[in-house]
RNA sequence: GCGGACGUGGCGGAACCGGUAGACGCUGGAGACUUAAAAUCUUCUGCCCAAUGGGCGUGCGGGUUCGAGUCCCGCCGUCCGCACCA
């Protein structure tokens, strides 16, 4: 037969024979009754957009060397997969394709499931789930009702963007410079009835919760801490010199800087504010104003960065501490109706936007913060928002800004016309969204009953399979076969709530449903906490706020309802950076993938199809846009699961980007094959080799001290090391060990060539079934240390000593050194520091 | 605009708590094996110079220290998030 296997390991056969064999011995199924400890590994599931990318290999290989490495370890794993599988794309889909998104939705599953199995990870199949099924989703309307009946929902109104030609609500995303998408009409924002989850209400908490999670990165905390915003400030009322014609009779304000209240030029309202909506019903130019201000999407960024816009609206309002002094009332486009009160005052020496809209109003600018009493004079030329010593502030004048900030708010308090509070920038959240591929709100609406939910023995509320996208809307609106119900209450006719919910909330608690997926009920409490919380948690950083807050604070709440015993859902959180990738630019402009270019001599590129040279673009993260993606699935094709799993680990930190390479692939090929040849060679040896018994010993510490840490390139380099000893050195039984030893730690990552190697040295078992090795730390010492020698801080020479030398001894040692003599040239030194074992630092 | 991070050879990166900068990998050079190629093996590879030695080096400019990639202050550049993308 003459087989070349034992020359080449032979990926194609034993990828498959392998993944066969653990799926027989159902090797991954969590056992929820176990005795062993429990150990939940997850990595964030994906959207089924339609093939694994990069990216998923990357996350999924983590988490997978997790799950195997804690499983050798003794732990009982779950380490589950699903489907976050309702969302827009989908619905794009249908509109271009013709297709169900359903249908487009399921297909994107199968395909994607058959190329996850194929990398051979780890995971509990049989817990598989996707969010756009009703046995997911109708349990998530359950929980829904439950928090409803927790007095966590509410309906308020709230802006959407609005596009005014296909009359559609448009997400963030469908907004290109202010315009539709589709249309490439000018986007406005609309008011719109909404459902919202009380958030806020846990704001504390959450902040709070913060300082429990110390497995986490602190960049996340502090950036979740941030969009929290908590901060201290006083609100307090302005009185309006005249009543409005909507009868309002005054103007509430919050400020962070109560101690620049004596710098108020102007007070500004949000074009939503309810003194602006009364005056535009009455005056025609206040309401082309508001018109004008809502022109653009919502986002922050849109807001923030637009031409600041202002209408005087001719009110005046007094100033709390000066009867006399009255102030202009403005509209203005850059305040949020939704932070604070929907009103400020503006400071415009000490606040930038402030500042930036007196200039463009010619408003007065009134410095009344400086750096000493010395500076109260001194014109204010730029904005200047730090702290320092209050000025031209009547009796503030001399204090400093924290002084000065809560002598305003005691005087507030004292006098009753305003009190300290605490605000936070976080904002409820608005979960109704106008579309149909999404879970269906569970609601009926009835003229004399208002809303009122669904009644749980007629859950799930399912989605109508006969729905057209040929109109731009929800066809859940148009679909009245659907929507036409009789109340639950009155039993008079009503009308289902059409709009669904965000996709954030599918994915608020499918961690839990993992943990236990019982028919009748969302989970089986008792179960889930066996589980619970998340041991270790990886996904992308782009999630660090929104997704990783919901999740938080749907797990709190369910504990409010007393339905889950846990307060945070992920123990340990850890974010990794994305793939990325040269990209190629023809001369006309076209993006090309890399399988459509090639190399010439002298190392330019050019365009296969036309032979034309391009241009080597930066690296960027793969994406369809700039076509710099590589597809995996031929790479597994070539290479195999190992050598592609490997390269994910090796080349960069897990936190940061790696940047795909055909050398970093070849590279990790070629230690996949030179594992296999040294797991080839004969076994049964005698004799000893101390060396490399110590150098195995350290492996053992370094790799499993770093798949800890989660930093799996230092695996990996451990891991070089001891391949490159073991094969050097001779024949020897501690040569015999450290070839197994090197098995097992290079299974986690390499699974199937651990594996092969493991059957093929007639090794007992699975590799999959074996017990990480342990190490004994009195072979990690040396006995001898090599001690630096520095004059004046510049290494000039080193010298071996016995570990654990006395100062003196290596200080006289280091003073004899011929080359330190010569540095000395015969002087004494002025000092000599000595780090015992490490270095002597001679100060010349 | 606001918030968060990152920056070390030709490249990806390593460096415990402030103590020998460049582990490990990629690329490249030289050599071995081979009829040849591939594969494999050996060896070198931060830059500069008057080279068995010396100088310079962790984005830039300062500072603290016997000693700074690491700590502090000020810049520059790049990337990510901003509430309806997932």
């Amino acid at each position: 037969m003459g087989r070349a296997m034992t020359d080449r390991f032979d990926f194609k056969t034993a990828d498959r024979r392998w993944q066969q064999r653990w799926d027989e011995a159902q090797c991954f199924a969590a056992d929820s009754a176990s005795s062993k400890p429990k150990s939940y590994v997850l990595e964030m599931f994906p959207y089924p957009s339609g093939r694994i990318h990069m990216g998923h290999v990357r996350n999924y290989t983590m988490g997978d060397v997790l799950a195997r490495f804690r499983r050798m370890q003794g732990f009982e794993v779950l380490h589950p997969m699903g489907w976050d599988a309702f969302g827009m794309p989908a619905e794009n889909a249908a509109m271009e394709k013709k297709v169900h998104p359903g249908t487009w939705t399921r297909e994107n599953i199968a395909t994607m499931r058959g190329q996850l199995k194929r990398i051979g990870f780890a995971l509990d199949w049989s817990r598989e789930l996707a969010t756009c099924e009703p046995d997911y989703y109708g349990h998530e309307q359950a929980l829904f009702l439950d928090l409803m009946d927790g007095g966590l929902v509410y309906r308020k109104e709230s802006e959407v963007n609005w596009d005014p030609v296909d009359m559609t609500v448009l997400a963030n995303e469908q907004v290109i410079d202010g315009k539709g998408w589709r249309s490439g009409a000018a986007v406005e924002r609309k008011k719109l009835s909404q459902w919202f989850l009380k958030i806020t209400d846990f704001a504390e908490e959450l902040l709070d919760g913060l300082g429990t999670l110390d497995q986490w990165p602190d960049k996340v905390r502090l950036m979740q801490e941030n969009w929290i915003g908590k901060s201290r400030g006083l609100q307090f009322c302005f009185r309006l010199a005249e009543t409005t014609p909507g009868g309002q009779c005054d103007v509430d304000v919050f400020t962070t800087r109560p101690d620049t209240i004596f710098g108020a030029s102007f007070v500004a309202i949000s074009p939503g504010h309810p003194i602006a909506e009364a005056m535009a019903a009455e005056r025609p130019e206040v309401a082309a104003f508001i018109a004008k201000a809502r022109q653009g999407g919502t986002t922050a960024a849109e807001i923030e960065t637009a031409e600041k816009l202002g209408f005087d609206t001719g009110l005046e309002v007094v100033h709390p501490l000066d009867p006399n002094w009255r102030l202009p009332v403005w509209i203005a486009n850059f305040v949020l109706m939704d932070y604070g009160t929907g009103a400020l005052f503006g400071v415009p020496a000490h606040d930038a936007r402030d500042f930036e809209f007196a200039t463009k109003y010619d408003l007065p600018v009134r410095r009344v913060v400086a750096a000493d009493a010395s500076g109260a004079a001194a014109p204010v030329v730029e904005v200047e928002n730090g702290d320092g010593i209050a000025v031209n502030s009547q009796f503030l004048d001399g204090m400093c800004t924290a002084e000065a900030a809560a002598e305003v708010i005691r005087r507030a308090e004292a006098a009753g016309w305003g009190k300290g509070t605490t605000q936070y920038r976080l904002r409820d959240w608005g979960v109704s969204r106008q579309r149909y591929w999404g879970t269906p709100i569970p609601v009926i609406h009835c003229e004399s009953c208002g809303p009122v939910g669904v009644p749980r023995d007629q859950l799930p509320v399912v989605l109508p399979e006969d729905v057209s996208f040929d109109v731009p809307g929800n066809p859940l609106d148009r679909h009245s076969s659907w929507n036409k119900v009789d109340c639950p209450a009155c039993s008079s006719p009503a009308r289902r709530e059409t709009d669904t919910l965000d996709t954030f909330v599918d994915s608020s608690w499918y961690f839990i449903r993992f943990a236990s997926q019982p028919d009748d009920k969302p989970f089986d409490r008792a179960e889930a906490e066996q589980w619970l919380p998340v041991g270790q948690y990886i996904g992308g950083v782009e999630h660090a706020i929104l997704h990783l807050l919901y999740a938080r604070f749907w797990t709190r709440a369910l504990e409010r309802i007393g339905k889950i015993g846990i307060k945070e859902p992920f123990k340990g959180l850890f974010t990794q950076g994305m793939v990325t990738h040269e990209t190629y630019k023809s001369a006309d402009g076209r993006w090309l993938n890399p399988v459509e270019i090639e190399v010439a001599d002298g190392g330019r590129l050019i365009e296969r199809a036309t032979g034309a040279e391009i241009e080597r673009g930066r690296i960027e993260k793969m994406s369809k846009s700039k076509k710099n993606t590589v597809d995996p699935e031929p790479i597994l094709d070539r290479y195999g699961a190992d050598a592609v799993r490997w390269f994910m680990l090796s080349d960069s930190p897990p936190e940061r980007d790696l940047e795909w390479s055909e050398g970093g692939i070849e590279g990790a090929a070629r230690f996949v094959q030179r594992v296999w040849r040294l797991a080839q060679s004969p076994a049964g040896n005698q004799g000893e080799d101390l060396a490399l018994r110590k150098k195995m010993h350290r492996a053992i510490a370094a790799v499993g001290e770093a798949i800890e840490g989660l930093q799996f390139n230092k695996s990996v380099a451990a891991l070089y090391e001891l391949t490159n000893a073991t094969e050097k050195a001779g024949p020897s039984a501690d040569r015999d060990l450290a070839i197994k030893a090197l098995l097992l730690l290079v299974s986690p990552g390499a699974p199937h060539l651990a594996e092969e190697s493991w059957m093929s040295r007639g090794e007992e078992g699975m590799i999959a079934d074996a017990a990480w090795p342990s190490h004994d730390p009195a072979l990690l010492i040396d006995d001898e240390v090599t001690i630096a020698v520095q004059v004046n801080g510049k290494l000039r020479d080193t010298l071996t000593a016995p570990r654990g030398s006395v100062k003196d001894v290596i200080e006289a040692q280091a003073l004899a050194l011929p080359k330190i003599q010569a540095q000395l040239g015969g002087n004494a030194p002025k000092k000599v520091i000595v780090v015992p074992d490490r270095l002597v630092n001679i100060v010349a």
